[in-house]
DNA sequence: ATTTTTCTTATGTTCGAAATTTTTGTACAA
DNA sequence: TTGTACAAAAATTTCGAACATAAGAAAAAT
């Protein structure tokens, strides 16, 4: 069954790491399930398409149906998961259109950020920016696709440098916005990175690329930043975009059982009078 | 205490209007709970800061805790109302900076967007967009700011028009992201419009506006319609921007009242501190 | 043989209560 | 008067069961 209520605690997952503010540990079920749930799926781990059911979830996560519902039901606004009523969740699709889409009106939005910020940024946000790059260069992406918590330890700073890049009072809804975004991107990078040998992943040199945004940032050359940003997004995509089709779209092996391998022979016409 | 769940009918709220395919009835008690909760905090009737706890809405609403709670979720998802794990949800406040906010980024994402729709749109698009606009203008906007029901009948054709000025293949997380501003906004529109004279809430040309727009649009004359629709946002934020200071924060007095009249009286000691 | 109907099973939805946390109120001490 | 400790009250969160719908299978009918 379902945890038990009876203890609040270790739901971190992690060591709290004294000196890092980072890590804060869920407050609630209903948080760690979102946690637990956006991980899965960003990585994976849980295929796009598969039907999320309440009695597998509650198996697999040892949570009651409560939290996983509140979960599921915020990861649907971000479009992470897609639900019908009356007829449950699953695992949102992908599809080449919406990785062209997402990738597009991120780089659009992060563009017009940048120049804003750019205009507007202080003291404290170049030194965000450049101590966000920082971090994220001396963490390279790791060569195996398996370890997850190495590539998810990336992914957390590579987005909070995007982030920074356009933080600034009176962005709040484009941060937002943005960082859905950003979501939906690395799950569509994850994919398709997956697939592919380990050496080429490395290929494009995107740290580079960050490094360079970064510091035309922090000079203030807007026009330059802004190009080397829209590069950035247009070479990422074009990079991805060559590889799509190497994705099997089989469930993984860690995940849950695919049982959809029934063939759909029915077309129920119903001719319903209310 | 909650309506019980045995009948399941009777939630649309409004006639079907057997020709027209808008008003689909809400298909379980949570969308019910999101249309109910979103209707009454766009209208202010749920004033900006309100504490929202669920014994409340549970009368208030005659609907149980969890299609409240994932109502609640959804609109949290929306900014339209606040969280806090383990504190609640709270009406989100406004604040004249975010008005600017708003109102900026809606601009900045439909001009985009209209600019691209113009350049794809087909024959559809452009008869979407002159339907809409046609239903919009034959629409005035009620001069009594108490007539909830008119105002959102307008409301509705409004988001329509704007939506379809934008709608085109590969857009929707555009259309998406849209049509959460649009709500945002329409709640400060409202909340101040609330506040004025009837004659002076008319006093700017909308709707010529609106026409100027669509012509430009169906036309294909993308500068044009795209100076146009900023000139439309920037005045529409001049204009509220300018009497935003008349807005009154205490709550509204249709506030929090049980309004429905079940003579269910039972317990009927509401602890009235507000 | 195909469609429709009916029944059974599986799954999503909602309720009422229990468990947990936060807030409030009060007594006591510095 | 201010601050702290602690108990009581209120609110949120979560559970387990009951309810309602959808999906699937079997039976009946055209």
């Amino acid at each position: 069954m379902a945890r038990q209520q009876t203890k609040r605690n270790d739901l971190s997952g992690g060591a709290p790491a004294s000196g890092s503010p980072e890590r804060e540990a869920s407050k609630t079920f209903g948080e760690e399930a979102y946690r637990l749930l956006r991980r899965d799926i960003l990585s994976g781990r849980l295929a796009p398409g598969h039907k999320l059911q309440f009695r597998q979830l509650v198996q697999r996560y040892d949570l009651g149906i409560a939290p996983l519902r509140e979960a599921l039901s915020k990861l649907a606004s971000e479009r992470l998961v897609s639900f019908e009523g009356q007829r449950g969740f699953a695992v949102a699709p992908i599809s080449r259109e919406e990785l062209h889409e997402v990738s597009n009106l991120w780089s659009e939005l992060t563009a017009a950020g940048l120049r804003i910020a750019i205009a507007k940024g202080d003291a404290d946000w170049e030194a965000d920016v450049i101590a966000s790059l920082h971090r994220l260069s001396r963490t390279p992406l790791p060569a195996s696709p398996e370890d997850y918590e190495a590539i998810e330890n990336w992914e957390r700073l590579h987005a909070q440098f995007h982030t920074n890049l356009i933080a600034c009072p009176g962005s709040s809804w484009r941060e937002h916005f943005c960082s859905v975004l950003c979501d939906q991107f690395e799950r569509y990078r994850r994919a398709i990175l997956m697939q592919m040998a380990t050496s080429a992943a490395t290929a494009r040199q995107v740290d580079k690329e960050h490094k360079q945004i970064a510091e035309a940032a922090v000079k203030r050359e807007s026009d330059r930043a802004v190009q080397l940003l829209v590069d950035h997004f247009s070479g990422n995509l074009a990079y991805l975009d060559a590889q799509y089709d190497r994705l099997s779209l089989q469930a993984h092996g860690a995940g849950l059982q695919p049982k959809v391998r029934t063939a759909s022979k029915t077309k129920s016409k119903v001719a319903e009078t209310a």
